[in-house]
DNA sequence: TCGTCCGGGGCAAACGTTTATACTGTTGAA
DNA sequence: TTCAACAGTATAAACGTTTGCCCCGGACGA
């Protein structure tokens, strides 16, 4: 391996020298920044990312552990990220957590080992070892983006949750409908906390609290084809479903398709998210749309804040 | 921050004799590993990655770059990647090159600074920079997943494309299909070129290669719908479409949709790689299917055969 | 009694950078 | 002529690990 011992020697001068030829050109003579350079090409020296971290106690990267990478949703938010990130020089470090508790722990304690500057963490559960880092003074870098746990006392970027929920209810009552089907997504998170308590709100001020049917999902196509089958199978059926995000829409539509229901004739269904797919659906599906891309791009914004020092409060 | 002196200060030992108990815990006595472990939990001790990387030479961190992360077909190879590297002790540096070369060129620098050990690289083009590294004798530690080009010397994880189309085109054929539309997707990568090969043979082999017409797409649903178009703007309409993947598939259901063309009565649409959406199109896509998740975990098998020398040819 | 072997553990040298500090020679002002 | 200021560069000390080598003391066989 060639090392920047090897380029000095070449341009005869010292490691100090090649050292700032390399971060701070102007603090080098044009002359012998040249030899440097030549040195530099003809070795085809690249500075080893170990030492420099080491030494600078810094890495460029940043970690992003999500509940399920391969989920539209999250592979945009994902993507938002990187792009951030790469426009400010850091690379993305991802693991998958699959909602185990245990990866949640292995990919925590990378941070403590410092192989990443900070961490975005989507969804609403973050490792326990990082505890001893957010309960200092200071805040941790650390973010959380699509949810929010006012508990953890880390920043978040997210969208207002009730609010747009309100709204989806908002556009059925507008329709209509009087019977409407709510199929959540795991109540554990305060996200579905939050889109229940908005359509709950708004189904009062319709007077329409007790019409309204409150099934759980878990976000899954699957999850959206069983909740359909419970709200189908009551005495009364809804014309009208509000599903919090669209695969579990993409559940309901299936479901209507099989036993004949037409949509949207005879049955509304509503959609959270916006994923590329739902508009291509027959019927294309109405949901409620997320930014994802700029999700992810103010997760970075606010992580890098936070290192820096200008973000100082969740 | 707490480093392994501090350890061995408080253990009344070596800063060797915590670094063993921490890696080879059998080489230290029981005791000596109690007073080291015990230190450890109290002070919260976790080792510093970047000393670890620099003294040994490893990150024990896989590079993976991919032309499009929202991609579905990608954003589960990922997935595959992830749970494998993740099972053998690695991390994943995720890198979104948006088929942009010095996109690449700057995650490819990345491994020549270190920062990663090895990289995995879907799609078909590699940064040039690491052309250095693959002429050498030994294999260098990268490899391509999806596609192959013998030229780049390379292993690479990917299923018979050319097989793959042949089949999908008998299918049609068995239907009773001549008249075949085939929408490519960028014909510089191998993979269309050889699903291209596996279209036409099959079609000469049916008698039918003069009645086959063939566009050009890039993998996204509007160039699908864009196919179509032109496909079906022709004098003699297709009563079949194959496409190079399941999204132009998806445009193509679009736009007969849009047109009044009914699937499958008066148009068969296939496709390729089994998204999860395939099946809740209606009608419901026909597709090949790949496994996407296989390849992904291949291709970290390959990865790591390569660093540790088992593999030792593309 | 002596020599040999071995388990357990310490010493210290790397690994490849960055950067505070010190040094040198030149320039310009007094 | 003297000296301060400054630009440009070198010296060397970190950064936090791992690991080859050596040393010590006890066990064991001859």
């Amino acid at each position: 391996m060639v090392t920047i011992l090897d380029v000095a020697a070449r341009a005869e001068v010292s490691t100090a020298t090649v050292s700032r030829v390399l971060s701070t050109p102007e603090k080098v003579s044009e002359a012998t920044r040249g030899r440097v350079l030549k040195a530099v090409h003809q070795l085809g020296y690249s500075p080893n990312a170990s030492a420099k971290s080491l030494r600078t106690l810094t890495t460029r990267k940043l970690l992003v552990t999500v509940p399920d990478i391969a989920n539209p949703f999250f592979s945009l938010i994902i993507q938002g990220i990187e792009e951030a990130a790469h426009r400010e020089g850091y690379a993305v470090v991802l693991g998958d957590t699959h909602h185990d508790a245990e990866r949640e722990e292995r990919y925590g304690e990378m941070l403590l080992r410092r192989e990443a500057d900070g961490l975005i963490f989507l969804g609403h559960s973050m490792s326990k070892s990082l505890s001893s880092l957010t309960k200092k003074g200071r805040l941790a870098p650390i973010v959380n983006g699509c949810e929010y746990s006012p508990s953890l006392g880390v920043p978040s970027a997210h969208v207002d949750n009730e609010g747009a929920a309100f709204e989806a209810m908002s556009h059925l009552y507008g329709l209509g409908h009087r019977h409407i089907g709510v199929i959540t997504g795991p109540l554990a998170s305060p996200l579905s906390r939050d889109r229940l308590r908005g359509a709950q709100k708004c189904a009062r001020e319709n007077g329409a609290g007790r019409q309204m049917t409150v099934v759980n999902g878990d976000f899954s196509i699957e999850s959206g084809i069983a909740g359909a089958a419970r709200l189908f199978a009551q005495e009364t059926q809804p014309t009208a479903v509000f599903c919090f995000n669209d695969e579990m829409a993409i559940g309901v539509l299936d479901y209507a398709n099989r036993i004949g229901k037409s949509v949207p004739e005879s049955l509304s269904v509503i959609g959270f998210d916006d994923i590329r797919f739902a508009r291509y659906m027959r019927p294309a599906l109405t949901t409620i749309s997320q930014p994802m891309l700029d999700i992810g791009r103010e997760t970075v914004r606010l992580l890098l804040g936070v290192l820096q020092g200008s973000v100082t409060s969740p």
